[in-house]
DNA sequence: TTGCAATCTTTACAAATGTAGTGTAATATC
DNA sequence: GATATTACACTACATTTGTAAAGATTGCAA
């Protein structure tokens, strides 16, 4: 599971962000949702939306007169996804590479800390 | 330094990569590299090539009849803009959380141990 | 029952991206 | 010098993405 090769563009990730805060949901309540943040029409957000379900990335049903929106990949799928996307792109796939380069490049001495905790209490719970 | 955004689209990515690895090189250069795994025509090569001058990820110097290219960005730069990406999408930009996401979903243990190490190492050469 | 408000549908269009054909100029070869 | 080869320039076209206006429906309220 968590499979599923879902590429979102950056519009699409606006709009899959609020419908995972907000589903079921009509279009309506995105375009409010991103309102302020992003100031789309009415019309560019359920146009997104519908391309969005032609590509399986949203699901919907129909209620008499309202289109209820449903996200059809979880959060982690999408994460996974654009991770793998990164990772395959700039470091050929190889993931420790590109952890390397993180820890190099972009990470403080807490976040360190923070990571090195993590590892000790993953550590063990991983299939050697 | 370092910084510039520059995003780099799937082909363009293909094309700096062959660029780093040859360059100064002509465009014909960068076909045949790419010939057998991308198959693409040559046309399709120097599109994308001036397309990636005119955007600064490539430069260029003529000699009489030839264009030399040259990479105008370090596969550094583009391996972290591409990260900056994922994570500005898909983590809202925090760090540490998709780390953690990494840590969780795909590393093994062996993966982890030398993540470990290399913390190791890296903790004091930080600033605090 | 008529009109309004909410929501949906259709259509459009520009920019970016992927892909390539064809024509031309310079150079090398015979 | 005539021709073949090489590399470049110009043009083109389909698809995807971002953005939206205008028109059609429908359900509710007066």
């Amino acid at each position: 599971m968590t499979e599923k090769n879902c590429q979102l563009t950056e519009a699409e990730w606006q709009i899959i962000k609020a419908v995972w805060d907000n589903e079921p949901c009509a279009a309506p309540t995105i375009q409010e949702a991103l309102q302020s943040r992003k100031g789309w029409s009415y019309s560019t957000v359920k146009t997104i939306m519908d391309r969005m379900v032609e590509k399986r990335l949203l699901k919907t049903k129909r209620i008499r007169n309202l289109i209820l929106y449903r996200s059809a990949i979880t959060q982690k799928q999408a994460q996974k996804s654009e991770i793998l996307r990164a990772v395959k792109r700039a470091f050929d796939g190889a993931l420790t590479p590109m952890m390397q380069f993180l820890l190099e490049n972009n990470l403080s001495a807490r976040q360190l800390d923070e990571l090195e905790k993590m590892i000790k209490s993953k550590r063990g719970k991983v299939k050697k």
